[in-house]
DNA sequence: CAGCAATCGTCAGTGCGCTGAGTATCTGGA
DNA sequence: TCCAGATACTCAGCGCACTGACGATTGCTG
C-alpha cells in the first residue's frame, strides 16, 4: 500500500552498486586481497611510512576498521608496522617487497575490472558518474564537520 | 610512484557513498532500524506473506544475510515468521502492527533524508545519478547470471 | 615542571555481506 | 513408489564498518 520504490533511494542504490562491484572484484581481481586492502596498499605506495590513522583518513576508514585491515595485511606479509621513534603513540606503516609486488599486480587487474564495470557508460557518462557521486559524498561529509577550515583560530 | 588515484575507482567511490549515507541515516532517520532493515519492511508492506528467500531477492540480500536481518527484525517485534503449510521448506514473513507503524514513521524520515542527501544535485542531475548507478549495477548483475530469461528450456 | 587535555591505538559490541557445507523438505521421473 | 536432484533454510568462517570505552603517550599551560 504505502510501500516506497527503493530504486529512488540513493542508499539502497549505493549498497547494490557496492555488491555488484564486490562480485566483479572477486572474479576479476583477487579473492585474497579486498578492495579496501588494495586502497591501503595504494596509499602506502604513494606515501610510504605514513601512520595508521592518516592512512585510514586517506582511504576513508575509521580508526577501528583501519586497524583490522592493517592487521590482516601484516598477517599476510604485505605490510610492516613500527612504532614512531618521534611519537610513541603512532605506528608507521610500510610496504614489504611482497606488498609492492601485490600492488603492481592488482593495479593492472583493477584497471581491467574498471573497464568492464563501466562498460555500459560512455566516456562523458563516466565523468558524470564520478563527479555526481563525489559531489554527493563530499557534501554529506561536510555535514559532519561543518567548515573545519574556517575554524583555524578557535 | 606507481600509485593510482582512488577517485577514478568506482568501487572506492561506491564505498564512500555508502559511508556518507550511513552517517546521514543514523542522524536523520534511525539508530535502531538500519537501511537494509527498512528495505525488508518496505518489501513486506508491498507484498505481505512473502517467503524469506524472495524478500532477500527483492532487496538484494543473499540467503545468509537476509536470515540475520530477519532474525533481528523478529527479535524487535517488527516481523512474524511462520512455516508455509503448503511447503515445509519455506518461512512466510509478515509485518506486525509495530512493524507497520515503524515503516510509516521511517518512510517520512527517509524522504526527508534523501532530500538532504541529494541536495547538491539539481533535478536533472538526480535523475542522471539514479540511472547511471542503476545501469552499471544491472550490467554487473547480468555478468553473474548471463541471460537467464533465454534459458527457459534447458 | 606538574598536571591535564588532546591524540593514537586497542578492545568489545553490533550489524551488513559473502561463500561453502550441512539438514530438511519437496518434486519429478524411472 | 521410491529415489535423485532441486530448493529453503541454518551454521561456521571471513571480512568490512561504526560507536563507545579504555590505556598509553604526548604536549601545552599554568
Amino acid at each position: 500500500m504505502a510501500a516506497v520504490d527503493l530504486n529512488s533511494h540513493p542508499g539502497h542504490l549505493a549498497r547494490r552498486l557496492q555488491q555488484a562491484h564486490h562480485l566483479l572484484w572477486n572474479t576479476m581481481v583477487s579473492e585474497e586481497i579486498t578492495s579496501p586492502q588494495f586502497a591501503v596498499l595504494n596509499t602506502l605506495v604513494a606515501e610510504p611510512g605514513l601512520d595508521q590513522r592518516t592512512v585510514g583518513e586517506r582511504v576513508g576508514l575509521d580508526r577501528s576498521t583501519i586497524a583490522e585491515v592493517v592487521s590482516r595485511l601484516i598477517r599476510r606479509g604485505y605490510l610492516d608496522k613500527v612504532r614512531d621513534p618521534q611519537d610513541g603513540r603512532r605506528y608507521l606503516l610500510r610496504l614489504t617487497d611482497e606488498g609492492l609486488r601485490a600492488h603492481r599486480k592488482l593495479t593492472v587487474r583493477t584497471a581491467r575490472m574498471n573497464q568492464v564495470f563501466l562498460a555500459p557508460l560512455s566516456a562523458e557518462e563516466r565523468t558524470l558518474f564520478f563527479s555526481l557521486i563525489q559531489r554527493v559524498t563530499d557534501a554529506a561529509d561536510e555535514l559532519r564537520s561543518p567548515a573545519d577550515d574556517l575554524v583555524a583560530h578557535p
